[in-house]
DNA sequence: AAAAAAACCGACCAAGTGGTCGGTAAGAAA
DNA sequence: TTTCTTACCGACCACTTGGTCGGTTTTTTT
């Protein structure tokens, strides 16, 4: 933690409100403004603390988003026992917050990824570092699952993580266009059976 | 046809051009000043052939965008025999098309839907009919493939439908992100295994 | 309490934005 | 050829955008 407390805090209201903001309604689409007349801050105070619209979105992705993602997607399964088991919950809980939550307008990353992917490469950089760090944990639960004998040995665990994140992305993207609760529902119901297909059979 | 053939053409122009720059720079992003440019037009053009750049963005959806998404995804799996054999070939099509793109700003429909979700129902509304007719079709051929002995009795064509939809749209935004022709193969990998896990086995 | 540094204000700027409108070419109808 | 309609032009408008900057308040240091 920084010292400069005053200072963090503001910057971190700035983040926070503007994560909200661009979440909401996009990047593009959201105004400095917009997020200051929110905080009843000035320009001056704004641009005392980032240098662009562009640094401000970065911080953001670096604070928060990180944060968020790890939280909901890379914590809960990092260094699990039984990788079928803990990504089924762990995908089941992602599931069940968006669903729950009123103003969903989508999973933040693929958002975010969709929005800048060809027109900013800057940004698209710091968003594809969070989903490398999410599929290489995908990939090494997968690999230590094969060596407990939870993970059928001829899968690919790069492919499976793939498919996986593929899905969740997907299935995140349709949920916001409403009847999210049955969509979730299906959406678990075959993961389940695809996590299944790919379970060690027992030695006979 | 309309008969109007001058009026049509410019007006094809435009909505072409359009496209292309939405699709390309996202549709905020992008100005009508912009895509008049490219094409050498004026306001006054413009104005005279679209009420408003709402209007005219939602004439492509319905001109261009709609026939986009039947003709790679909706007309080859419509009427065919071998539910899963004609998926996979769709996909994989659909895939190697997007690969050997080297503009490939992502899916069409999921990045209009990731821009207009919750910020524009109007348009959100036309771009989710399309998804929606995309699935009945899935889900149709499912069920068909069920009496002709293809698919497993058991297995929930909605779900399943849910599930491709979801998966497809997830590889494609991963797919902007470079390494296209790794996770095509990996996602098609994957997708055999889902679909090879559903077929009617025979009855002995 | 004085001085110095940090945090914030808000008027201002140039460059767009979507959209309007009076006018003018060009092709069809008379 | 004249008339009329369709298609298009581009200056203009009100408004918003990201960003600057001289100045003021608040906080910390001395």
């Amino acid at each position: 933690m920084d010292k400069n407390l005053k200072r963090m805090a503001t910057m971190h209201r700035m983040q926070v409100t503007g994560l909200e903001l661009f979440y909401k309604q996009g990047y593009y689409n959201t105004s400095i403004d917009d997020i200051l007349k929110e905080l009843s801050l000035s320009k001056g105070a704004f641009y005392y603390h980032f240098q662009s619209k562009e640094d401000f979105f970065i911080s953001i992705v670096q604070n928060l988003i990180v944060q968020k993602v790890y939280s909901m997607l890379i914590e809960p399964i990092e260094g699990k026992e039984d990788p079928f088991r803990t990504i089924d919950k762990c995908f089941e809980n992602a599931l069940e917050t968006a669903e729950h939550n009123e103003y969903d307008y989508g999973f933040v990353l693929s958002n975010f990824m969709a929005e800048f992917n060809g027109r900013n490469e800057e940004i698209s950089k710091y968003l594809r570092d969070i989903y490398r760090v999410w599929e290489v944990n995908l990939v090494t639960i997968l690999q230590k699952g094969k060596t407990d004998g939870f993970v059928a040995r001829h899968i690919d665990s790069e492919g499976v993580a793939t498919y996986l994140i593929s899905s969740f992305i997907g299935i995140r993207m349709l949920m916001v266009e409403g009847n999210s609760k049955m969509l979730s529902y299906q959406f678990m119901q075959q993961l389940r059976h695809y996590l299944a297909s790919m379970v060690q059979q027992e030695l006979v």
